[in-house]
DNA sequence: TCTGGGGTCCTAGGACCC
DNA sequence: TCTGGGGTCCTAGGACCC
C-alpha cells in the first residue's frame, strides 16, 4: 500500500479572522487581526466568554474560554465583538468549496478545520508542498483569511503539523521528523491530552511529548486505561484512521442546551425552557428523518454542578409533544428544587423515523406527527419564530432555544 | 458584568441472568 | 453453612475535541 498524503487545513483564529475580513469588506478602518481583539458572547445573558482572539490579544495571555471579565482585566482596551454564526458558516462553506477543487476526499473536522486525502494527487498538482502553498495563497487572495496547512502521512501528524507554524504557514511533520519537531513540545500540546490528563502526566514526571513517547506503554495503560495507550501511540506518531467524508447517518445523537440569563427556581419556568429545547431537537430529528429511543436531561446548578438523568424507552419517537412528555418525567425525577443556571436535552439511539415499517403507530401518535409536520412546514417557509407557543409570550424565555444555526458543522473530537 | 454549546467515547458500578 | 463468576445491559459522570 502506498504511503498516504494527508493535509490538515486550519483557519487561523477562525471566528476572529472571518469577522475581521467581513468588516474590512464593509468599510471598517481597522483590521481586528492587528489589534488586541476577540469574539465573545454577551455577559448580560451569562454567555460572557472568549470564543476566539487575535494574535495581539494572545500577547496579553487571553485564552479561549475565559470570561470577558478576566480578559478585560488583562487588556482593558481590547475590542470585543459578538459572534455571527451565519457568517462563519458561509466562510466555512466557501473554504470547503475551494478545497474540493484539489481533492474529492475531504473530512470536515469542525467549522474551521478540514482533513484532505491528497494521496496520489501529485500527478495532478505536483509535489505536496507546492500545492499546499498554492491552496494557502488562493484562500488568502480569494477568501481574505489565512490558514495553516500541515502535511504528513496520517491525520494526527498532519494536525500536529498545522499547529507548528501559525498564522499562514505550511509545515510537514513526517515520522522521521517527530523527534525534532514534536517531541520537544509540552505534553499538553498533543491532541487528546487535556487538562485532566496533563495534570496526571505531570505527576508522573512526564512534561514533554517526547517523554510521553518514551514511557513504557504498559505503565500508561495501567494508570490511564485505554486513553493512556491512545496518547502513547499519538506521541509516537502512530495513527492510521482514514479521511472519512462526513455522512449524516453516522450521527449518534442530538442535543441542545442553554444557559439561562437568570437562575431558575420554579418548575414552571424550568419546564418552559425544556419545552423550548425540545422544540429545537424535535425539528432537527424530523429534518434528518430520525426517531430516538434514548432521552436525557441535563442541568447545571447555580454552583456549577452538573446532573444528568436518562432513560431508554421501548419505542423510538420523533414527536415534539411525546419527547417533551418524557423529558418532563425525567426532569421531575431528578430535580430537587436547586437553582438552575443551565438546562439541556439530548436524544440518542437514533433510528429511521419510517414508522410504517416499524409498525409502532397508534392513532394518537399519528395525529401528533401530522401536527409536527405542519409546524415544521410553517417554520421552514416563514422562519423558525413564525409559529410559537402562546405560553412563551411575556415569559422572558425564548420559545425555541439551544442551538446554533442550521447545518453548522460541529463534528467530533475523534479522528 | 464570572465561568458557552454541540458533539463522541470511556469507565465504574449496579442489576440481572445463567 | 457462610457467600462463584462470567457476561451483558444500563446509567451517571467525566474526559476530550472544536
Amino acid at each position: 500500500m502506498p504511503k498516504q498524503v494527508i493535509f490538515h487545513i486550519d483557519v487561523n483564529s477562525a471566528y476572529l479572522s472571518w469577522e475581521a475580513a467581513y468588516r474590512l469588506q464593509h468599510g471598517a478602518k481597522i483590521d481586528l487581526r492587528n489589534v488586541p481583539s476577540a469574539v465573545g458572547g454577551d455577559s448580560a445573558t451569562r454567555h460572557g466568554i472568549i470564543l476566539a482572539k487575535s494574535i495581539p490579544a494572545k500577547k496579553f495571555k487571553i485564552k479561549t474560554g475565559e470570561t470577558l471579565f478576566s480578559a478585560r482585566q488583562k487588556c482593558p482596551t481590547m475590542i470585543i465583538v459578538p459572534p455571527n454564526y451565519e457568517l462563519y458558516m458561509k466562510c466555512s462553506n466557501a473554504l470547503l468549496k475551494l478545497l474540493k477543487e484539489y481533492s474529492p476526499k475531504i473530512q470536515r473536522f469542525s467549522v474551521d478545520e478540514c482533513f484532505m486525502d491528497m494521496t496520489k494527487m501529485d500527478k495532478f498538482w505536483g509535489p505536496p508542498l507546492k500545492v499546499a502553498y498554492e491552496i494557502k495563497e488562493r484562500i488568502k487572495k480569494e477568501l481574505g483569511f489565512t490558514v495553516s496547512i500541515g502535511i504528513s502521512t496520517c491525520k494526527l501528524l498532519a494536525k500536529m503539523a498545522s499547529e507548528l507554524k501559525k498564522p499562514d504557514g505550511v509545515t510537514t511533520l513526517f515520522l522521521e521528523e517527530i523527534e525534532e519537531k514534536m517531541w520537544p513540545l509540552p505534553v499538553e500540546d498533543l491532541f487528546m491530552v487535556g487538562p485532566a490528563t496533563t495534570k496526571k502526566l505531570h505527576s508522573y514526571g512526564i512534561h514533554t511529548i517526547g517523554a510521553l513517547a518514551q514511557t513504557d506503554p504498559r505503565f500508561l495503560q495501567n494508570r490511564l486505561k485505554s486513553h493512556g495507550l491512545l496518547i502513547w501511540n499519538y506521541a509516537n506518531g502512530r495513527e492510521n484512521s482514514p479521511v472519512r467524508e462526513n455522512v449524516a447517518f453516522e450521527i449518534k445523537g442530538i442535543g441542545n442546551s442553554t444557559t439561562i440569563a437568570f437562575d431558575i427556581d420554579n418548575l414552571k419556568e424550568a419546564k418552559m425552557v425544556l419545552l423550548s429545547l425540545v422544540e429545537t431537537i424535535g425539528g432537527r430529528l424530523r429534518k434528518g428523518g430520525w426517531a430516538a429511543r434514548l432521552i436525557a436531561v441535563t442541568f447545571k446548578t447555580s454552583d456549577f454542578r452538573v446532573i444528568s438523568h436518562q432513560r431508554k424507552f421501548s419505542t423510538p419517537v420523533d414527536c415534539t409533544n411525546i419527547i417533551y412528555q418524557r423529558v418532563e418525567e425525567l426532569f421531575s425525577e431528578c430535580w430537587n428544587g436547586e437553582h438552575l443556571r443551565h438546562l439541556g436535552v439530548k436524544v440518542g439511539e437514533l433510528c429511521t423515523n419510517d414508522f410504517t415499517q416499524l409498525s409502532l403507530f397508534n392513532w394518537n401518535q399519528e395525529r401528533l406527527r401530522k401536527l409536527d409536520k405542519t409546524v415544521d412546514r410553517i417554520r421552514k417557509k416563514y422562519g423558525a419564530k413564525a409559529l410559537i407557543r402562546s405560553s412563551f409570550l411575556h415569559s422572558g424565555i425564548s420559545p425555541l432555544s439551544g442551538g446554533i444555526i442550521e447545518d453548522y458543522p460541529l463534528m467530533s473530537s475523534i479522528l
